[in-house]
DNA sequence: GCAACACCTGTACGAAAGGACAGGCTGCCG
DNA sequence: CGGCAGCCTGTCCTTTCGTACAGGTGTTGC
């Protein structure tokens, strides 16, 4: 019997999750959570041997949760479980230490097949997300942003200039210029507002 | 007994909502779909007493749908039951003829405490989103943008520059300008990349 | 008829933004 | 050690942005 622990901020997707998994026999829900915190404490609690979780979660961010639950307890498997792909956020999650990453939008039998698999020690990629991890790999320059790059992304989404992005971080305005046009050419944009509505749909932000 | 049409992009929740209503006794399921076209056909077909409707779906906006469903049966009941709210999302809802608005972060019970609701003639709103809605009554300034604002705005966060919005509108740069600076007012923001974040947290574009 | 609103336009100006040069420092990996 | 990547800084210049002033047209509704 594979114990699982369910973590989305949606009552009616775990309810959804919970039939599909309760019907197949040999996969059982041992705890819900509809918080980050709900998800490490039922995790702390119930030492499954399964976690899936979604990543849009209120308050904590779920590769946040991810990490602290890995923390905890570095065996355990996770199934991420969640509405948006995108290379940046799988390959983040993957990094987080997630075993499988599949798509709310998919069949409900997937996400049984990757709990199935992760307990049983192995990966899980759906073939369209692995064959999308395949291309960015092969042009690795786009939508790879490093550390600063993020940061001052995020406070281009906050309508900063380039002078009071300067003086938060405490560097000089033309490093922030060097750093915005690095932005640029990696999201393949012209300007700050592109940016930050490429980078918001593409979930760096 | 309620009959009912589904229509949401994640299996899963079509079985974590299908499961909810037929333990309900007087719901019944007649039909699901994962997109805009099927939700049409199964309206055509069932002529279902009420359509729950998420807003996110591929290809088509939910608002579209909505319009479409509406001009083909115009009795039908419409419960949106979203992952997102925002007055400007509720408030189009509403307009484009939906009877309740649900978010799928709340409990389970409350999808069907609407789906009776809107059966029996009444409009459902949660009083946390009644609340939202009159709020922005009360300021009726903010985030409420005419058709050509929300045009001008979808063209920001494609990164045009105010001539290329110029030239693509044949309208003035200076018209442009015009219109830009009541986007900010309205918004609440000083510049493009900010007002770029704030519109699509809003749901706006 | 006139008030309100959406939409459009002009001139002018200071403040940013963004690109094109060029260069320095650090830490990591082969 | 030498190369590479991330991060930082400078000057110069052109373009764009954003706001200030002020004003015109058409439509809707009281």
């Amino acid at each position: 019997m594979i114990r699982v622990v369910l973590a989305d901020d949606h009552p009616i997707v775990l309810d959804g999750i919970a039939m599909n998994l309760e019907d197949s026999g040999d996969v059982q829900v041992v705890a819900r959570a509809v918080r980050g915190s709900e998800a490490l404490d039922a995790v702390k609690r119930e030492n499954p041997d399964v976690l899936v979780l979604d990543l849009e979660l209120p308050g904590e961010s779920g590769l946040d949760v991810l990490a602290n639950v890995k923390r905890i307890s570095p065996v355990l498997r996770t199934v991420i479980f969640t509405a948006y792909g995108g290379t940046e956020r799988v390959s983040s999650a993957l990094r987080a230490g997630a075993d499988a990453y599949v798509l709310k939008g998919t069949s409900s039998a997937e996400l049984l097949d990757a709990i199935r698999s992760v307990a049983a020690g192995r990966a899980y990629l759906p073939p369209a997300i692995a064959a999308e991890l395949i291309g960015t790999l092969r042009d690795p320059a786009r939508e790879r942003l490093t550390q600063r790059e993020t940061e001052i992304l995020r406070l281009l989404a906050d309508g900063l200039s380039n002078k009071a992005i300067s003086s938060q971080l405490n560097i000089a305005e033309r490093t922030v210029k060097f750093h915005v046009s690095e932005i640029f050419a990696r999201l393949g944009v012209a300007n700050r507002a592109h940016a930050v509505a490429v980078a918001q749909k593409a979930g760096l932000i």
